[in-house]
Formats: C-alpha cells, sequence, structure tokens
DNA sequence: ACCTGAACACCGTTCAAGT
DNA sequence: ACCTGAACACCGTTCAAGT
C-alpha cells in the first residue's frame, strides 16, 4: 500500500468527474427521469447532475427538447417489439406493440408531451418503425397506405398516452376531464342533438377499450383507403 | 363643461383600471396571444396586461392551463361549420370541417400543443363537436363508433397541427425533420427492409394531403369497425 | 475546440396580509 | 370575499472569457 504520488497532475475532487459527452449526458438525464420524472430534466438540473454550468451542455444539445428526445429515445427500448415475429392474427399483435408502446410512456408521465413535439429517431424508434411496417405488411396493407398509416398509429397511441398520463399526473386535468364528461351530459338536446343522442357513450370505456378498437379502426381504414381518391 | 368633482371617491389612475373577472382576463389574454404569442400567454406577463399581480389570477384560474385552454375555446370560434349544413358529400364536407380546425391550430402556434392537453369544453367546442357527430351519422356511421370515432378524427388532426406549428415555429424542430428523413432514407435493407423497401414514401406528400387521407381512412374505419370485436 | 461563470430575462404558484 | 405584495423556487439561453 505505498502511497503513490498525488496523481500525475489531474487535480481529482469527490468522484472523478466524468468527461462530458452526449452519451454520459444523456445518462444522467435518463437518471434524473428515473428518479424524478422528466419536469426536472432541465438543462439546468442536468448541469447540477453532471457538476457544471448549464452552459456546457449547449456544446452537445441544441436545446431542451432534443434533451427530451433524446431521453425518449432510451426509454423506447423497452417497448416489447416480439409480438412482431409471435405467431397469431397480425392484428391483435400489431396492437400488442402499440399497447407496449402506449404503456413505456404512460410510465412516464410528461414524455408522451414530448413525444408529439420532438420526435425520436435512434434505433429503438426504428426498430419500433420496421416493427409496425412489417405486420402491416404482413396484413397486405399496401405500402403507400402503410407508409402514412404507421404515423396515424403512432399519433393516436402517442396523444393517449400524453392526455392519459397528464390526468394520472395532476389532479386538476383529471377534474377537467370530469367536467367535461358533465358539460357533454348536460348538453341540451334542441341545441345539440346528436351529442345528446350519444350521451354518456362518448366517454366510455377504458383507455385500453378505446385504445385497441381505434388501432383496429385506423389498421381497417388505411387497409382499403386509397391514397389517391377516385 | 363644467368640470365635475374629482368622481365620488374612485381613485382613478390613467385608463380605468377593469374590475377582474373571468371574462376580462380571457379577452386580454386573447390580446397577448394575438399579438405577441402563446409563449407569453403567461399568468405573469398577463397579470402586468392587467394592472396586477400575478396571485390575482389564481382567483379565477386553477393553472396555466386552464388558462390556455380557455384561450383555445376563444379561437375555436372562428372554425367554420358551415359545411356541416352545406349540400354535397358528407365525407369531403366532414374533412372540410376538419381542415378548417387544424388551420386555426396552425394559425396559431402552440394552441395545438396545450390542446392535446387541457382539452376546451365551451360553447365553440361543442359546436365542433356537434358538426362532427352530425357528418357521422348522416354518413350512416353507427352512434356508438361515432363517439369514439370522434375523438381520434380530433386527437389526429390536433396532434399534426402540433407538430406542424412547431416546425414552423423554430428553426430547431424543421432541422429535426429533415434528420428524420434523412435516417429513415439511410436504413439499412439488411435490418430494416420495411423502412427500406418503402423508402421516401414515409415522409412523402403534404401536410395537408396526408390529413386528409387520413381523415378518410379513419372514417372508413370507424364505419366498418364495430366496438364488441366479433 | 471545448468548456464555463455570470448574467439576462424571464417563469408558476403560494401565502400571509390587507381591504 | 376578493385581491395582492412579496417571496420561494425555479427556468432556457447567450456570450465573453478562459483553458
Amino acid at each position: 500500500m505505498a502511497p503513490h504520488p498525488p496523481a500525475p497532475k489531474s487535480r481529482r475532487e469527490r468522484p472523478a468527474k466524468p468527461a462530458l459527452g452526449h452519451e454520459v449526458i444523456v445518462a444522467a438525464a435518463v437518471r434524473i427521469m428515473r428518479s424524478e420524472g422528466l419536469q426536472r430534466v432541465t438543462m439546468r438540473r442536468l448541469a447540477t447532475e453532471l457538476d457544471t454550468g448549464p452552459a456546457s451542455l449547449y456544446v452537445y444539445l441544441a436545446n431542451t427538447a432534443e434533451l427530451h428526445a433524446a431521453v425518449l429515445e432510451e426509454f423506447l427500448g423497452a417497448v416489447d417489439l416480439r409480438p412482431v415475429t409471435a405467431p397469431g392474427d397480425w392484428r391483435d399483435r400489431l396492437a400488442s406493440v402499440l399497447i407496449s408502446y402506449v404503456g413505456v410512456l404512460f410510465d412516464h408521465p410528461g414524455l408522451a408531451r414530448s413525444a408529439l413535439v420532438a420526435r425520436p429517431r435512434g434505433a429503438h424508434y426504428l426498430a419500433l418503425l420496421e416493427g409496425i411496417l412489417a405486420l402491416l405488411d404482413e396484413g397486405g396493407v399496401p405500402a403507400a397506405q402503410a407508409a402514412w398509416g404507421v404515423d396515424v398509429l403512432l399519433q393516436v397511441a402517442t396523444a393517449t398516452a400524453a392526455e392519459q398520463s397528464t390526468r394520472g399526473e395532476d389532479a386538476a386535468a383529471a377534474d377537467d376531464h370530469s367536467a367535461l364528461a358533465r358539460t357533454l351530459r348536460e348538453a341540451p338536446a334542441a341545441t345539440h342533438p346528436r351529442i345528446a343522442a350519444i350521451g354518456e357513450d362518448l366517454m366510455s370505456g377504458t383507455a385500453e377499450q378505446r385504445l385497441r378498437w381505434t388501432f383496429r379502426a385506423v389498421v381497417n381504414g388505411a387497409l382499403t383507403t386509397p391514397r389517391d381518391p377516385a
């Protein structure tokens, strides 16, 4: 245990401060995301975590949206893509993949909201896209329709997760939801005949029931709707 | 022009400070929205506009999301609902209403983003809902399917406006978009055969072309997809 | 080239105190 | 009841200056 000389010139502090870089920055962001939620994944909080000033992060990230997209890309690794190659009905397998995607977003409130604005484009996202396209192809959806349809499927899934997770996040959003339900229930038939006729059904079902129907409907629509109208 | 006595006790300043209230607050918010954009519709900026402190606004608004929802509700008055009662193909008229809705959101960047989270529930929103439901009914979409379908249509329209208007808003988001296009173009066929096979088509078309196809596809899907799977 | 201290210009929300 | 000053606890981003 001979004491080494004071380490060649390195002025080390407590835990060896890691060199900055895209990878360590995103890793730190994911850490904060897991422990404190997306609302704490800010440039300033991240800089503190990395023991530097916020300005340093701008060498690697253009803005906060890009940071959030990078975090999302990381989390997309948790989407279960096994149904893509599993046996069984292709529609059911497609729904399973999309429900898994929604689940990942739903587990991390805030992430869905950012996904609508800054789309990721990393390996995990590409794999998800590829998987959905493979299933649509297996189901015989023409390529041109699948190309646009995959976007609709992801958009609906993401938007639903955004709404849903906001509602789970804060009480005000949940109140808002029931206030809308009440408003719809109370809409007078004289001025809003269709809303009155449909009534409760406008807000019925669980999120998953609605999503599963929506996925089936969008897939059926994509399957039967040509790109160029006659 | 006999000079009146100094106004009965009222300690008036420059322009008679308007009494606070939900209506004047929303009106001021709309004014700021028009002149400075949604990113300036903040509690603090609004308080300044109304010549008071931000705390005063919390008597009338629970939070910023509610404020943004109120502003959106105001702007929804600009959606063109005339196609609902016009002659012609119901699908085309439905698409026109939805395109008008997207247009309103698109003209006011940021509004669409907030619409995904805090849904409005005022008269303008109800009228939009009623109009879409009337058209779906005219087209013979079963009520149960229309009830859930209207949500999908509005969600897709809103999400598209959110993406699109973010892209128009700042250059970074636009770069992001072309970066995604490049990533997709360069995806190797060995690992991503479907992406490679479809290629350019994944990002092809104008926003309006894609939206019109999407609306048709969703409507067709809603028309033919029963709520309870066999 | 890479990194950063410090500053600029803001935020939402709460709460004790006033009228 | 309604309103508010002041405070608490933060933000994103830029830029001149350092290494």
